[in-house]
DNA sequence: AACCCGTGGCG
DNA sequence: TCGCCAAGGGT
């Protein structure tokens, strides 16, 4: 089986591989900065959503060294709008320990990748086998669709993690894990997909002991998700003399670090003014978050406030970046 | 171990 | 329309 697979699977993959700008063409060397950077972005992200702040961070960071430099206003603005905020924060870590520590250098094996921030087993085995092309076990949510199709894994996820870590194990080659690794990947997400997967592409069907009883629609299966809370929030829409206030969010939390309108409490006193709401959901809870509008007559000078022209370049995450939409529709229609 | 943490596309 | 889903990690 272990080798039927891969053999079958790396003929696939040597064909209809998706050419992306982080990977490496054959014979060329990879570039461990880029892998890095590309396996963080593209943790429960999508490779379209993924594309253009790839080439926004590369252009304006092209080492780690460069990236290590930043301020982290400027690494999290540019990270804006991608999601899971904690990600931006520890790359800005992670760059500055690999540029102070380890000399620019990526660690190339699994366990000194796995010490650094924001670099879990996945991440870790990914870019030992795909930048430095060691052997490792990598499983994304792609490759335990997969495996749980290939063996019919009927124990339901999360609870069925460590089985499908280990049955992967047992078909992972010796060499070429990096191939291997990024083959399954784009099975996953271009032939052995979530509904209706196109097991007659597929170049492990016939290994497929979920193909043989007709039953691959049921896997992976999955516990059932906890019902999704709804909640309520107000921002508060400041302006005077041209400019908005913002605030820096807390480092930890809700899009933690990240510059935003005040929430909760009213910045100042003033006639503050309904201008509707905004709807937007989050991993674990769906928000109504209710803007409020005023004119202020005075700038408090402890506050941070951005020209509203330019407050496309803030680097508002995205619910705030509409309520500031919002605003910018009451500035104008006042 | 269970919970927290974004966003946009898809059927 | 809305629930599902995505190259998960931290605590």
């Amino acid at each position: 089986m272990s080798v039927d697979a891969s053999i079958a699977l790396l003929s696939w993959y040597a064909v209809d591989k998706r050419q992306l700008p982080w990977r490496a063409e054959p014979g060329e060397t990879p570039d461990p900065y880029r892998i890095w950077l590309s396996e963080i972005m593209l943790q429960q992200t999508t490779v379209a959503a993924v594309r253009p702040y790839f080439d926004k961070f590369t252009s304006r960071w092209p080492s780690v060294e460069a990236l290590a430099a930043a301020e982290d206003s400027e690494i999290m603005a540019a990270w804006a709008g991608l999601g899971y905020y904690a990600r931006a924060r520890n790359l800005v870590a992670c760059a500055r320990r690999v540029a102070g520590e380890h000399g620019g250098r990526f660690p190339d094996n699994e366990a000194e990748l796995r010490k650094l921030p924001g670099i879990g087993r996945y991440t870790a085995a990914a870019i030992a086998a795909i930048a430095f092309g060691r052997r490792a076990v990598v499983v994304d949510a792609n490759v335990e669709r997969v495996v749980s199709r290939l063996f019919a894994v009927d124990a339901p996820l999360p609870g069925a993690r460590e089985r499908l870590y280990a049955l992967t194990e047992t078909i992972t080659p010796e060499t070429q894990s990096g191939d291997f690794a990024q083959a399954m990947m784009d099975l996953g997400s271009a032939i052995c997909t979530p509904r209706a997967p196109d097991c007659g592409r597929c170049p492990l069907a016939p290994l497929c002991a979920a193909r043989a009883a007709g039953t691959q629609a049921i896997y992976p299966v999955k516990a059932a998700k906890a019902p999704k809370p709804r909640r309520d929030g107000v921002a508060y829409w400041l302006e005077h003399d041209g400019h908005v206030r913002l605030v820096r969010r807390p480092a930890k939390g809700l899009l933690g670090g990240m510059l935003a309108l005040p929430t909760d409490d009213a910045p100042a006193e003033a006639a503050w003014r309904e201008a509707g709401s905004v709807d937007h959901v989050f991993t674990h809870f769906a928000l109504t978050m209710r803007l409020l509008c005023a004119e202020s007559d005075r700038r408090d000078p402890d506050g941070i406030w951005w020209p509203i022209a330019r407050i496309g370049e803030a680097g508002l995450p995205t619910l705030f970046a509409r309520l500031a939409a919002r605003g910018s529709e009451w500035r104008n229609a006042a």
